[in-house]
DNA sequence: TTGTAGGCGTTATCAG
DNA sequence: CTGATAACGCCTACAA
């Protein structure tokens, strides 16, 4: 009870010179362990990092000496030889946008729970900085998530070609991606609001760059005949509120009924927009949105919106990473489900 | 035009044993690079890290051979003499909190801008956990910015004595801390409160571990007397959306004018909880938060809250251990300054 | 099963 | 100013 883990205080009866040693350093190595354990420094090597090829006594003497030094492995040490450095990098195109947290919180999860150690980067949303951040992280990381990237095709694959990657919310031939069923969520929506009586929508796309507003807009057209929708798309816009508000000019101008935005933050500044100029959500305008974020249903009116799984994908994006290391190869996944939320942004068509 | 940054292709016409060496790698050392230069690898060392020691023409034929190699250091390989991993841990309670946003973005933004990795490790809210991922980032890390930290006085201090620490919300003896002014940012709140005529308020307290929740209340009780307001403690509730909801009851029987929430989250809970019970916020109940996260002004009524400066204290605090870590002394801070954001959940109290 | 020896890529200490 | 050479802490054939 005395020893909480993690503690850093020496156990008081140690040779002196091992101790000195320890102390002076900050931390324990196999040699200090090897000398205390009186083996040799790669038996304390095989111990500790591959249990059960070791006599049982030995590796219990091993394990005791490590115990009283508070050993560590070193793992920058530990990465020269191996060429592994136990981490893997998330790039991110913006930290403080919602989306992310979900992915951001995942990845964390899943990489922790493998003894793996996450480090995020962010683009702020420009290609640039996200080849360099990533380019830099490349020497040091085991692999890539790439989540949300700005990148081009070519440039996901010579980094695909390095290190192991796996994208999420993108495509992109011959790299594992974890990708939401665009499909299913797109249809689930586009019927909602046929359903209410709207014949005239507005798709408020993303970034230029961005894959899944893509798919999102083009998954809509296929099935807005069918439905007897009219969609028109407006952009593109930056994925924030500021780009949402921006975008009613040019929605109004197109006269729809309902407006579907790439996001929630989008969708979100398209509200706040329209109710400074007094429109009506939804009596006047419905709005829907995509992901779900924090603060979609705190919004008034809460915002009808197709969840996106983002921890799950976080963590489906690091443990195809973790497989792939491991050896197993090209992670495929299933999309992962998406599901309508239906909320007070989106009503009935006015005088329909 | 034709080598955009990070392009991993290598130059055509190089040594062949050079090029072959380096492809199998993956990547170039040193040791190629004083090869195709002519001199020895040391001297590439010096003069790639400490530029300026070395001659003239030697260090341009370097760089070029660099270059043509498309050469990177390796971070592993350069932290074993030194000691040094150029990387940066920021331990938050819980990703997924607003509050940790702004604090992340700073730190990533000011470490990358330093050419340092910012690694992140979640503690969800518990002080164990916390522990845990703190002692297993601290071999990798040069130091370790503890934002919002669940652990102990004695267990900070002792993560101290091996690594420089800097503290965002949390004072502790002898380790540098980031503070908001406290003061303050209740002093204006409670001000603002008092001026709407209301004398009875309850503080609804963040998790008993939570250092800046205690200062809060105890500046309250301070300037309560000043201010005619009779003040009462409930807690400690999680810092959390379902923390406020669930701390109605209480609060309610309690019978105050004003509510004043730990953070933003709690009051937002408290809001939606009393709209459940068809309690109108402002005018049966007035509530306030701290922080101003996202979100804040997206509900309705929109929250009267204390604005913290989270991107500039995620900035200084890495800032912060860098100073330490290239050897200046013991940064010291004045706290951030506060301010008051009044928004539509505070008004006269009824029947004033 | 365990010990020996060499290497991983870089820095640092000494000579020259 | 530059070249050897020994660390740094760990892993891994290879040998015993």
């Amino acid at each position: 009870m005395t020893d909480d883990a993690g503690s850093t205080r020496l156990d008081a009866d140690l040779p002196p010179e091992i101790a000195a040693r320890v102390r002076r350093r900050g931390a324990a190595t196999i040699y200090d362990i090897a000398e205390l354990a009186g083996v040799n420094p790669s038996t304390v090597s095989r111990a500790l990092s591959k249990p059960g090829r070791i006599s049982a006594p030995t590796e219990a003497k091993i394990r005791a000496a490590a115990e009283r030094l508070n050993f560590r492995f070193n793992p920058m040490a530990r990465a020269l030889p191996t060429g592994r450095s136990h981490t893997l990098a998330l790039v991110v195109a913006d930290i403080t946008n919602p989306v992310v947290f979900g992915i951001v919180r995942g990845a964390e999860m899943a990489a922790s729970a493998a003894g793996y150690t996450l480090v995020i980067a962010e683009s702020q949303e420009s290609g640039e900085t996200e080849a360099e951040a990533t380019e830099r992280l490349m020497p040091s990381v085991d692999g890539v998530v790439l989540a949300t990237t700005r990148l081009s095709d070519e440039r996901i694959v010579d980094i695909a070609e390095r290190k192991p990657v796996v994208l999420i919310n993108r495509a992109v031939e011959g790299v594992p991606g974890v990708l939401p069923d665009v499909n299913s969520g797109v249809d689930a929506l586009l019927e909602h609001l046929a359903g209410l009586g709207h014949r005239s929508l507005v798709y408020l796309s993303g970034p230029a760059t961005s894959w899944i507003s893509d798919r999102r807009f083009a998954r809509m057209m296929e099935v807005s005949e069918r439905l007897g929708l009219a969609v028109v798309e407006v952009g593109p816009n930056a994925p924030t509120i500021e780009g949402g508000r921006a975008a009613l000019r040019r929605v109004l101008a197109a006269k729809p009924s309902a407006v579907v935005a790439f996001n929630d933050l989008i969708a979100i500044g398209v509200m706040q927009a329209a109710a400074a100029q007094g429109i009506v959500v939804p009596d006047e305008l419905s709005v829907a949105g995509f992901d779900d974020i924090f603060g979609s249903e705190l919004i008034t009116p809460p915002l009808t919106t197709v969840r996106a799984q983002l921890v799950t994908a976080g963590e489906r994006a690091v443990q195809g990473l973790l497989a792939t290391l491991s050896g197993e190869e090209g992670p495929s996944y299933d999309p992962l489900e998406t599901t309508l939320v239906v909320r007070g942004s989106t009503g009935a068509v006015a005088g329909g």
